[in-house]
DNA sequence: GTCCAGGGTAAGC
DNA sequence: GCTTACCATGGA
């Protein structure tokens, strides 16, 4: 179908923004989108028309939340308060941040740690590959239940590329399987989501704070990595700049992180 | 060969 | 409580 989307919405930027590992482009510049079960491909063809794969209920019903469509971004850019943030503000108009299934985001931080961006996308592509549920016709590959994952073949997991990481995503997995962790997780507090998550093996502050934003919708949530680090100690003389923006800090954190990165330093 | 990547754990103070 | 060595892999 066509879609008019009049608010800020930019798919390269969200596509490089560092939130999921999932997403693709081809040359025709037809972004795929995965989330559980569906499969999207949008395009756009001019200003600010659409054209979808998908119809208007699972719009509705599926991909409107995913792309956090009822959040106002640019009031948010808007109370950027020094030089900088305003300019990484500026320069990230357009990212979106998408609502993502717990799990998965889990699981995908976890093996993020001490990667670069390509090669979690590799790795997490891999896994999906061999664990996950054909999705689409059979040309795309679904993130893998809890149950495909706990389970794996040892050695086809190890071809994943997880080094270390592989007992904690496949500890993960299994409690994930057994209930003991994410369910039911939607109703705690920021901060006790947060001393939950770190109770899980090979989840730290880092992780736990991405999995609450990116899979909780827990906008509060900055999570901090080398790229914020670097950042904080060249332009903000080593503080935080982040707690100042409240409910909205992890998405200024997000302009911030999209800047840095996408420049390099800085 | 060296350094780095959307870090975390465990041992040592 | 805080610091530090170590962790497996691939790209620059």
């Amino acid at each position: 179908m066509k879609l008019k989307i009049s608010a800020e919405f930019d798919l390269a930027k969200i596509k490089d923004s560092g939130q999921t590992f999932r997403i693709s482009c081809d040359e025709n510049d037809v972004y795929r989108f995965i989330t559980k079960d569906k499969c999207l491909y949008i395009k756009r063809l001019s200003g600010n028309e659409y054209d979808l794969s998908c119809e208007r209920d699972e719009w509705d019903n599926v991909w409107h939340d995913y792309f956090d469509m009822d959040r106002c971004y640019a009031d948010i850019r808007m109370t950027a308060d020094d030089p900088y943030m305003k300019a990484a503000a500026d320069f990230g108009e357009g990212i979106r941040i998408l609502k993502q299934d717990p799990f998965e985001t889990l699981i995908s931080f976890i093996i993020s740690q001490r990667k670069s961006i390509p090669l979690i996308e590799r790795s997490v592509e891999l896994i999906c590959q061999n664990f996950g549920e054909k999705i689409d016709g059979g040309k795309v590959f679904a993130f893998p239940s809890r149950k495909a994952l706990a389970e794996a073949d040892p050695e086809l997991l190890a071809k994943c590329s997880l080094g270390y990481r592989l007992p904690y995503v496949r500890q993960a997995a299994e409690r994930a399987l057994a209930g003991e962790i994410l369910d039911g997780w939607e109703e705690l507090s920021d901060e006790d989501l947060f001393k939950s998550l770190l109770r899980i093996y090979g989840v730290g502050i880092k992780v736990a704070n991405c999995t609450e934003l990116f899979g909780f919708g827990r906008t509060g949530r900055a999570p901090v990595d080398v790229w914020i680090q670097r950042v904080m100690d060249t332009h903000y003389g080593g503080e935080n700049p982040f707690p100042p923006y409240g409910e909205n800090a992890g998405i200024m954190q997000q302009y911030i992180f999209y800047h840095a990165r996408y420049n390099k330093e800085d």
